[in-house]
DNA sequence: ATGGGCGTTGCACAAGCTGCAACAAGATTT
DNA sequence: AAATCTTGTTGCAGCTTGTGCAACGCCCAT
């Protein structure tokens, strides 16, 4: 739309292939010497890019930087919230998201159950580490040798019988579950209530949180609550494209979104067809 | 130079801090807001921007890819990391690198200190270039006059009562740090905390990079601290060799500077013995 | 319904960008 | 050492291109 800017974004991922002169800027933009140079200027005052003693140009640091800092004041909460209330419209089960932080994995959001019969959980409240499925997840995530060592200063409490037993087990099913990119609980906390999970990923492929659904066996069999899984990885990868900034799946590069509609929409909605019970009154607010 | 590219990139800090509209957008850059859209379309066009459902604007995924490239553009980072990873595990300290760049000083790499208490610092982040001792080395291989000129244009926070005071006295400390070829910072960013710093040259002795450890003086005081600085300087060093294609000391002499084959250990461990205690939980908050 | 907020569009004007050509500074060759 | 080539830099005239205005449409809240 603008060409100067146009021109000028063109000479970043030129300069991302190796360290270029002016005169390569020039013939690869195909303008002429002296507006590749005043582009180049530009870019260089705000640290986009940086001069080499031998006076080619590079990527700067700046750019580092930015995006650095882009990150970390990127809020997993409020990207992914639309597509939990999404997908709890969908199924109308709780779905959690949670996150891994210093040896605990805590729940940051929430949107409660519309049947009657609900599990109780809190958001802020740490996870039964050992057992929940986004728990799993995050920790399967870590590199080996901190997985390791934090599987070994967990506790296991036996909530149920089928609550994990020890590190040996715990480590055995974060392979299987790293293996796989999902995970279950199936009444490993609450002998009544059983969880299937997937991760929201960062541009890097890192796991930045987790998400879950969850619900007792008295209103859903656990064979059920699997059924929901394709629909669950789906959200959770539409919140990990999201919260990287990758353009929505429908845009071709340089095109428009269109009307950018509006909501989520994980996609045309699932196969799966719920039988949402008339909504009770859900808590649409997020939380302290 | 150029004031459409001024202006588009202008945008770029400004959705660093958060996501925006067009209305703030426009307004921060106190331009029309045709203006200030036709700057965002571009910009978006180049995925350099992101736009989120809610049409509001934040940083895009082209973005983190070129910073990513740009980051791997800088080969010490890469290098030099298995050193800070080992000199980390050795003391338990906060280990970072850190270049220059256009009157800038930023952090490229970290490892994190293994004791509860943590300094804050973010990779990506300029430091406090008028106190932090990387800045100081970085800043005291600049050739002379440069070295004047930029003493003279910066600013001189007083972050504490030890701050740097002003330019006298930052150029009388540049040329001590200059003769001694380390540096330190004993509170003068953080009343509590210290750091000492080595740099790291190429082939040329010129200093590409800097490394530091840092530490709260409720962990260790400033004299215990100072006890780190030979390891800290055969750390530094060791990277200038291997950076300076120097065969890493594991392999046979006259062989090939090669793949640097396996680990770096700067020397038979250091004197230094640490007392790295279990990590504990620390009140980081999450996503807000 | 009505009104306000916000993004989007078309357009006339001139600001600013473009490309040219000449200049400067090193490096390389004769 | 002089000549020549290469590559970055500057000033400028012309006109492309970006700018701000005002009007429109859409959506949400009242």
């Amino acid at each position: 739309m603008s060409q100067t800017v146009d021109r000028a974004l063109s000479i970043l991922p030129l300069l991302a292939e190796g360290p270029a002169n002016l005169e390569q800027v020039a013939g690869r933009l195909q303008v002429h010497k002296s507006t590749a140079l005043r582009l180049l200027r530009t870019l260089h005052e705000h640290g986009i890019v940086h001069r080499q003693p031998d006076q080619r140009y590079r990527l700067g640091a700046r750019l580092f930087a930015l995006a650095q800092e882009a990150v970390e004041n990127l809020d997993i909460r409020e990207i992914a919230h639309p597509y939990l209330a999404e997908l709890n419209a969908a199924c109308g089960h709780t779905v959690h998201l949670a996150v891994y932080e210093e040896d605990e994995v805590l729940y940051i959001d929430k949107v409660e159950s519309r049947y009657p019969v609900r599990m109780y959980s809190r958001i802020g409240k740490p996870v039964a580490i050992t057992v929940a499925a986004v728990a799993k997840l995050l920790l399967a995530d870590l590199p080996e040798p901190e997985r390791r060592a934090v599987a070994e200063r967990l506790d296991y409490p036996r909530y149920t019988s089928r609550s994990t037993s020890g590190p040996a087990a715990f480590l055995a099913e974060l392979a299987k579950v790293r293996e796989q990119g999902w995970a279950t609980d199936l009444g490993g906390h609450e002998e009544s209530i059983n969880c299937v999970a997937a991760p929201v990923r960062g541009a890097d492929g890192r796991a930045v949180a987790a998400m879950s659904v969850s619900a007792p066996n008295v209103v859903v069999s656990a064979e059920e609550l699997l059924g929901l899984l394709p629909l669950v990885r789906r959200t959770a990868e539409a919140i990990s494209a999201e919260y990287a900034g990758q353009p929505p799946p429908g845009a071709p590069a340089g095109g428009f979104p269109g009307p950018a509609g509006a909501s989520p929409s994980v996609s045309p909605s699932p196969s799966v067809s719920p039988n949402p019970p008339p909504p009770r009154k859900s808590s649409k607010k997020a939380a302290p």
